[in-house]
DNA sequence: GGACTCACATACGTGGCGTATGTTAAAATC
DNA sequence: GATTTTAACATACGCCACGTATGTGAGTCC
């Protein structure tokens, strides 16, 4: 077990993180204890702070594994539709929606990961979601494909779009129909960026 | 000076929410202290937990306040601005994400309310920009002017498009032209909700 | 194989929240 | 209008959580 000093920093990070992972879910981040979260994988507040530095930095390492969790099933799924190329920007689309249905999801990255590293636009993980839908969007872009239109602040709002009505899927009473009406209203949304 | 006792007691709520609208707009939720916010304003905690039960509940006041001041000011300008309903329902959006780029705004309800408050659209203030946009998106699917999509589901989308692109621009380097790019492309977006 | 590094544990101080209890001035009752 | 009652706010206390400074023992380097 862990024969090397590296392997075995890298196995304590992962513990703590997927602890974390679970721990900011279900009782968000101001209510998790650092004591207890650490002593729950056999370790003291000493390795945190020694790999995380503090507290938010054992958040942003969560945000970014989810985050990149979110964008690879994304973008997979984008691959297996098929389609064209607006199609995939749209299986893409709803796919993040679904993904920030989740509560793991909701919690961390859309309620708790604002307050606490500051506007997703500036985080490390560049928040992968949106730079898929930016590169899909230039590729649009460059097809003549949709109207000229700034991408970035286009990604910006699809993305945001999605993920706010998302949130709302998520506490809803009827979770499947209500997300049945925003994928159909994202789609038609959408439409709008495209040329006539 | 306050003659009654419930004229008293308004304005020591107003001086609490007012101090708190500064201080968590400059320090966030949880990096104000509730005896420093007390105390700025001549008082202790033991009022503070009288009139609002906890720090939650203040911080429920002052999102409310904001909320309310934000949904005032879109629904002025657009009734000022005139035009289509659909018009209106752009200049409100768009009010929206100018006033969203506000320091305060940004701070209090976009990045800390969530977390400290939950999903917005479970907030008691209701989110009336939220509201305003709904009521806009019936009055125009009663015209037959939009497609028929569930109103609610677009109205979450566009403000959660607005919001979020807000916050992206506030933190931009040149926010004025991001702003300007922000709003045409939403424009754009919103225009596929039309009926053609 | 000895000096050294470093990943983590231990120990300590500080600050902030919430609550239980006290106090004083307004309001109610007669 | 004097007494009782209410309630708005102050005071005092305990607890918990974070961060930091220091210790320690198992790897690492030459």
């Amino acid at each position: 077990m862990a024969a090397t000093r590296a392997e075995a920093m890298q196995e304590t990070r992962a513990k703590l993180i997927s602890a974390a992972r679970k721990a900011f879910a279900e009782k968000g981040y101001s209510g998790t204890s650092m004591d207890d979260l650490t002593a729950a994988v056999g370790l003291t507040r000493g390795a945190l702070y020694h790999n995380f530095g503090d507290k938010r930095g054992l958040m942003a390492a969560v945000v970014e594994q989810v985050d990149g969790e979110m964008a690879d099933r994304a973008l997979a799924e984008a691959n297996e539709a098929g389609g064209s190329e607006w199609d995939r920007l749209l299986t893409e689309g709803i796919a993040y929606i679904r993904a920030a249905t989740t509560p793991e999801v909701r919690r961390i990255v859309l309620l708790d990961g604002p307050a606490v590293l500051g506007d997703p636009s500036q985080w490390p993980s560049q928040n992968r979601c949106l730079t898929l839908t930016k590169e899909a969007l230039d590729r649009l872009a460059e097809q003549g494909a949709i109207k000229p239109v700034a991408t970035e602040a286009a990604a910006r709002l699809l993305t945001g779009a999605a993920m706010n009505a998302a949130l709302w899927v998520a506490t809803s009473d009827r979770p499947s129909e209500v997300l049945a009406e925003v994928t159909q209203a994202f789609r038609e949304l959408a439409s709008g960026l495209l040329e006539r």
